[in-house]
Formats: C-alpha cells, sequence, structure tokens
DNA sequence: TCGATAATTCCAGAATAATGGAAATATATG
DNA sequence: CATATATTTCCATTATTCTGGAATTATCGA
C-alpha cells in the first residue's frame, strides 16, 4: 500500500462522523446498513451523510451495494487490515518487538 | 478509547507528511529520531516540521526527549495498538469474523 | 562570553474540508 | 401514472488546516 494511499484512508476516519459511520459498518458485518439507518442513529442530515459515505467510499475503506430504493454500506474488511499492516510494516528497527512495550502483541506482521 | 480522541489521531496520521514522519519513527524504534534528521530524510522546513510534530505528540502517537540541543521523537507503540484495536474492535456481528474474507485474522480481538 | 547550531513559536496568506438547504434522480407502491 | 420514499448532487457559506519566513529560546563548544 502506498503511503500516499494509506494517508487518504487514515484522514478519511480521522474525523468525529466518518469514524462513527465506520464502526457502525465494522460492526454490522457482511451486511451492512442501508444509509437511512445510518442517518437516523447519528442523526446526520441526508446531504451530510451523503458526503462522508462518499469519502469512505471513495478511499475503498467502505463498499456500496444498492438494493431496490435503498443503498446498502458495508466495510471492506481486506482493505481495513491492509492499512492497520501499513502502520506497523517494518515496527522496532529489529529490536524483538513483542517486547518492546507493546509494539506488535502478535509479533512483526510480514 | 474514546471515539473522538480515536478521530483525532486518525486524523493525525490522515496526512501525507504526517504519516511519512510517522513511519520513520515507527521504523525506528525506541531510540527514535531527532528533529534534524527527519527533517533532513524528509525535506522539510523547519517551521513546517515542528507543526507536524506537534500534531503527532498532541495526539500521544509520538513522544518527545530532549537531549542536549536535540529532541528525539518516537512512536508511542502502546498507543498505535490502542488505536488499532478500536478500529477492530466488536466487529463483524457475531460472525466467525477470522473467516469473514479477512476481518481480523487473528480472531476479533479482545 | 560569543558565535554556531537545534528547534520552536509567531504570524499571515493560501488551500482545503465540512455543513446543510434545495433541487434532482431513481425506485417502489397504489 | 401519480405520489411517497431513499439517496445523491449542487452550491454557497463557514470553519479549519497547512505552509514557511522571520523572530525567539536554548544548548553547546571554543
Amino acid at each position: 500500500m502506498e503511503l500516499n494511499t494509506a494517508a487518504d484512508s487514515l484522514a478519511a476516519l480521522g474525523h468525529d462522523t466518518r469514524l462513527a459511520i465506520y464502526r457502525l459498518l465494522v460492526q454490522a458485518g457482511s451486511e451492512g446498513l442501508n444509509a437511512g439507518v445510518i442517518s437516523a442513529r447519528l442523526a446526520l442530515a441526508p446531504a451530510t451523510l451523503s458526503f462522508h459515505l462518499a469519502h469512505l467510499t471513495r478511499t475503498g475503506l467502505a463498499v456500496s451495494r444498492p438494493e431496490g430504493r435503498f443503498i446498502y454500506y458495508r466495510a471492506d474488511y481486506a482493505r481495513m487490515n491492509e492499512l492497520l499492516g501499513f502502520l506497523t510494516a517494518n515496527c522496532c528497527a529489529g529490536e524483538p518487538c513483542a517486547t518492546t512495550d507493546t509494539c506488535c502483541p502478535q509479533g512483526e506482521p510480514a
């Protein structure tokens, strides 16, 4: 993953409202949630929600699927894990990193 | 970790220059790097670097330690892992999430 | 103590992002 | 077909963030 792409994704998550939306999607699982449900749960104006959903979708963190009049959004878990991997990759300068404070509790990722 | 705090941290990482700085710190390990080294490696104006380092420090992702005329910065790995944990917590709506595409390859975190 | 080096703070201009009302698009239902 | 519902797009306003030159603070070495 390019630094540039990772930064875009992190910026997408770096906003209270978008992060709240994203967490709903992560928790919702593979079914996802439609825009109306999200709008109701977070009390967001439709235009505002649309703006943020578009942002999450543009960066690949969320994926949309039309279903009749509704549009369902779900978190792309593969994308999420790529992003998490990017942050920890090549960490700790070769120190045994599972023991250096709490870096990489599962050991240095590939 | 509060949503609000997580969003601030993610926003801090959601900028090309800051993410580049943070990755240098993550790779540098517990010694960290001083501002001059970072400035040289990324070709940043001192004021600009200072601004971004302050941002990373304010959110707790980086920690500074003065050493003579130099100020060393290092990544706070514990903080990083809290943040990563926040993103995946309660994921996948109870589906067996290690098998749902690639969510939580190590299984649902606590 | 003085000059050099490291880094920060101050500041203002430039750029970018967020918000939500209103109009537009699309689908469903009677 | 007409109406209701779901969502998006358009647009203008407001707010926030980024950038880097210049001044400032602090430490080092001769």
